[in-house]
DNA sequence: GTCGGACAATATGCATGCATAAATGGGATA
DNA sequence: TATCCCATTTATGCATGCATATTGTCCGAC
């Protein structure tokens, strides 16, 4: 223990912080868990993170119980925590969710009316994703620069809605595996169709844009909902062929057992 | 410290159980903050805490994190956890995101077309509540079933909607402090226009159930909305006399300078 | 009288000890 | 060889010690 100690000291010399364990031990946690290191249904065991990662088992425990927030792991039976295993269900649930809560805010950011200087941002973002997907053939560092800009789009969206209570829900549901945004979507900067995805994704976001600036809540609350379900599309793509999903993190997290939704 | 230990010793020995210490921190907390005995932005002690609730710093500490992820409490600047303090506007966008998510539990619940066997426990639910609101006027005991009773609808309704992911975050909504279906009702148990909100809430009980069964997502959806801006009403009569708020438990959590939206 | 600073008291975050419960493995028996 | 039971090992939940950060307070100076 002396060495975990000592290597839990340096670690802090380098960069000591509030909760800089916890946030250690749930990062660490995150990577062997989406790497598959941790296979889904087994119980992650409090001493082996503890000399895994370097820290005592008190922030393990404390980011178990995060991880189990954030839908990564599971209260077992008999105490503990164990891996959580998603079906192809779970996983289209979860966009439904987060496409429903978008769907709710981008109403809300209609109805409040914004001011030309409130969309100035967004404007400012649909006009950079614009001139991204513009190319007839798009790089990787094209698909990087769309998954940044495309998380700025979602993050001003739930901006103009103006609530905190809101704003929480949407970053539950968008922490949930593969539930977020911009989920899937380096999965097919290979694809020669992956350009095409990106395209109508875009014209759904200026559509957005333009209903929230009309005030259209009910137009703009559709197309949020509708603009998630790009994401069930990729979601179905990848569970095809089962080969790119495993080279992706958390795809051994999946139990193709059970049917599909959508 | 002793009596401390005693003190718990003791409970344990009456009931004992994994996490019987945390549910008791968790549970004790709950009511000292809905009781107004933890003023609103107040930092939650957790030594005040240990002499309160008779149980050491961890499970305190426990507690506050789930409490944290109920919404009760928030992470502090500087370490720690404060009471949350709710605006108007706070409470009514918890009640709008549950009844956007329970608009989806409805949609998908109608979509999956339930059979006549499915539908049972909600159809008997309806037919109860029937029975409840038909009297002219309603006694204490009424109003204490109506709520009964009206939980089990909501319960089974996302049970038919077949998703536990669907399901958590629904859970996640109404565990917001008032966004649950039952907040406010008791409140105009004394009211006399008391009966009509429930034989309203009622009718769309009905509404929903029959779009359920001839599998209409769409009027399903919007129905349980509608259904759950009851609560927003309810909210906006108990906003009007503050006395009667202040009565109610969580009642001091409310900050009302900020407007309301709806 | 008010502002500032230092000191004291207190809280937090992390680590760890301890008792009990659960799991694992081995051995014996059918 | 398969199965069941028991012992050992391990993990969990709770309590508590400790170092550091933070807060509150009191006193002095301006």
């Amino acid at each position: 223990m002396t060495a975990r100690t000592v290597m839990a000291r340096t670690v802090t010399a380098e960069e000591d912080g509030r909760g800089m364990q916890v946030a250690r031990a749930q990062q660490g946690l995150r990577e062997l868990i989406l790497a598959g290191d941790l296979p889904p249904g087994k119980r992650v065991s409090e001493p082996a993170m503890v000399d895994r990662l370097g820290v005592s088992r008190t922030p393990v425990r404390l980011a178990l119980e995060r991880l189990a927030r954030e839908g990564l792991v599971t209260p077992g039976a008999s105490g503990g925590f164990v891996v959580r295993a998603f079906t192809a269900a779970d996983l289209a649930d979860g966009i439904e969710v987060r496409g429903t809560l978008e769907g709710l805010a981008a109403r809300l950011a209609a109805e409040r009316r914004p001011t030309a200087a409130d969309l100035a941002p967004l404007r400012a973002c649909v006009a950079d994703l614009d001139r991204v997907v513009a190319p007839p053939t798009l790089s990787e560092a094209d698909f990087d620069a769309y998954v940044r800009l495309n998380a700025f789009f979602h993050e001003e969206l739930v901006r103009l809605a103006g609530s905190g209570v809101v704003a929480r829900a949407i970053e539950q549901a968008s922490a949930q595996p593969f539930a977020g945004p911009s989920a899937f979507v380096r999965l097919h900067a290979t694809e020669p169709a992956g350009r095409d995805t990106l395209v109508v994704a875009q014209e759904q976001h200026r559509l957005l844009l333009d209903a929230i600036t009309r005030g259209q809540g009910a137009r703009a609350e559709a197309l949020a909902a509708e603009h998630a379900r790009v994401a069930q599309r990729r979601l179905g793509a990848a569970l095809a062929d089962r080969d790119r999903l495993d080279g992706l993190p958390g795809g051994s997290l999946l139990r193709l057992a059970a049917g599909k939704r959508a």
